[in-house]
DNA sequence: GTGAAAGCGCTAACAA
DNA sequence: TTGTTAGCGCTTTCAC
């Protein structure tokens, strides 16, 4: 701490005014005073004061990412590609926790993440009834995810519906006709839309054209997506003696905490119970057997998403219509469907895309 | 934007100065006066702009964090830990990626994380070689983990040597007498202490004190820590035809890699091959079969270092002597070691704990 | 216990 | 192309 534009105004013999042009890379400054410049802020060690710019432009540089935990890997690999997508438009990235708590996702919603020029949110609880939450909000935000539909804030997702769909398609392409689904929302009383609501119902849009029996038995609630619910979801299947040959994780550390629990049970899989995820997390590639999973394109959800806060941040308060973006997605067949025999570099076969 | 303290303190018709002092829980205010304040702030809406408080008072109540890449679980849970304790004491928490670039080591301890009151800085490329680049920094810093000793700094880390012996014991007791390990530093040339090294030397020390023969060709160099990487190290001690009966990954990471590895070459675990880890990420509990692994205490990693780095932001420039801290572990015994019979709660089995 | 004045370091707006 | 002026919103200092 301690130098300032004045120092590096009064070294380079010019005023501050151009030390501030200099610094901001403006255009019309002499290529020699630039120079002399320069030189001086080497010579000092001058840094830019943050907080002041900020207090004077009204922008801080920073923008705020809100995930329920960064323990869980799908939020970590997010939050890997937004810091990375930030970085390069020079934005610093805010990573806050809202941990699963209604109201501290409430409380970000209100107050955003501390002072940042706007915010990327994924919420876990906060949900479509929560929409009018969102009028209210007063700072560019870009929600993240599957649990907020039609709100009026931009929205970066994926293709839900029809990513399930392709992943139970493809189990019944691979002759799997009983299959569980682990992860739809405990709270089906309200009838609304649920995270998980889309991708079930993606899995029963597969079923109903494959013409195969629908057993709600086979749907189970599950909630928060940690492994260990996923292994108990997969419990409950076995111990209730249900028939089925194949099971659809909503997402991967579900899958993880799945093939654990059919592994613990004798069940081999994929020649017993074909196993399939969603997110395709790294950690998929070395599970034995593999992990197969829907690839929702992190890279493009966080490039997206980072885009379009950036966008309205420079928009100000001019009001434009809200945007939604769906991401492509893939379906990454692995050895716990059958898809790939087991080999070194094994990062998984592309089966198809869609964009529909 | 928009609403200030002015604005508050003409509705409250107080000064400005009393709304901070509000705002700030100063003691010396009426209550009366801090009620009728708080409503105005309540009325209004208010929220302080910390870009304004940051250029008064010196502080942005912000620290960064610098790793080399949140998608590398043990940073991902590093990172939950440091913002959650962070929260605790209203620190918000910039998290930087260093992507295992020298250069962007270099220059995060250069110039920190954009304006930050403090960074922790847990470094990949960077090490004991390089402890003159920390004498010259200037800002609060306190470094984790093992690359870094006898710096200049605060260091928060934990009993490396000890852990490793700890986990190779482990290893001995489960009768093991070939045991490989892999993850130690590719570069030995200089002799200097590495990251891996402390660990590599706990290995060796356990098998000294039990007599057992060390054999080069059993420890293998591996960067970065990526399970990819693990997996083609135990590849290439299966091609090398070599005779081993465990294998010490000096990261989880690594560890999952093994595990797959072992598992596509028909090694079972751990009739054929033991395998032991080290972070205890959460994923081990769900490998098949589950990963023993040594606990570093994450917890108690982030609290102290966050702690020490308060400590550092509020004594400002007056120079301290650097500390040491270095977590309790504990060795989590689970069935790659065939520690615990498989079982629905397999939180693992901890077996020792070492101050050592 | 509260207020008035000053200024943190920077950039927007304008002047030269 | 460069300089001058003013003030962003807050807290520090000191007076009352």
């Amino acid at each position: 701490m301690g130098v300032t534009m004045r120092d590096v105004a009064l070294v380079a013999r010019v005023s501050a005014k151009t030390v501030s042009n200099v610094v901001n890379d403006h255009p019309h400054v002499h290529p020699t005073t630039r120079a002399r410049v320069q030189q001086a802020i080497a010579e000092l060690g001058y840094r830019p004061n943050h907080s002041a710019r900020g207090l004077r432009s009204g922008r801080t540089g920073v923008i705020g990412l809100a995930v329920p935990e960064m323990r869980q890997a799908y939020f970590a690999e997010l939050a890997d590609a937004v810091i990375a997508a930030a970085a390069k438009r020079n934005l610093s990235v805010i990573v806050g926790q809202a941990g699963g708590d209604r109201e501290r996702e409430t409380a970000i919603l209100t107050n955003g993440l501390r002072q940042t020029d706007g915010l990327l949110f994924s919420p876990e609880r906060l949900g479509t009834e929560d929409r009018d939450l969102l009028s209210v909000v007063d700072f560019p935000l870009v929600m993240l995810g599957e649990r907020i539909f039609g709100g009026p804030t931009d929205h970066v997702t994926m293709h839900n519906v029809s990513a399930s769909r392709a992943a139970v398609e493809h189990l019944i392409a691979a002759g799997r006709r009983r299959i569980a689904v682990v992860g739809a929302h405990p709270d089906q009383r309200t009838g609304q839309l649920r995270p998980s609501d889309l991708r079930v119902q993606g899995y029963r849009d597969a079923l109903v054209a494959a013409d195969l029996p629908h057993d709600r038995g086979l749907e189970r609630a599950v909630a928060p997506w940690h492994p260990e619910n996923g292994a108990e979801a997969t419990r409950q299947l076995l111990d209730a003696g249900l028939d089925f040959d194949a099971i659809f994780a909503l997402n991967d550390s579900l899958a993880l905490g799945v093939l654990r629990a059919l592994g613990e049970a004798g069940r081999v899989v994929p020649d017993d119970v074909a196993v399939i995820g969603f997110d395709n997390i790294t950690n998929g590639q070395f599970t034995v057997p593999s992990l197969s999973s829907v690839d929702p394109g992190r890279d493009e959800i966080a490039e997206t998403a980072v885009g379009m806060l950036v966008e309205r941040i420079e928009w100000g308060s001019t009001w434009r219509p809200p945007r939604l973006h769906k991401a492509e997605f893939h379906i990454v067949a692995r050895e716990s469907t059958g898809g790939t025999p087991v080999g070194p570099a094994d990062t998984g076969a592309s089966l198809s895309a869609s964009t529909s």
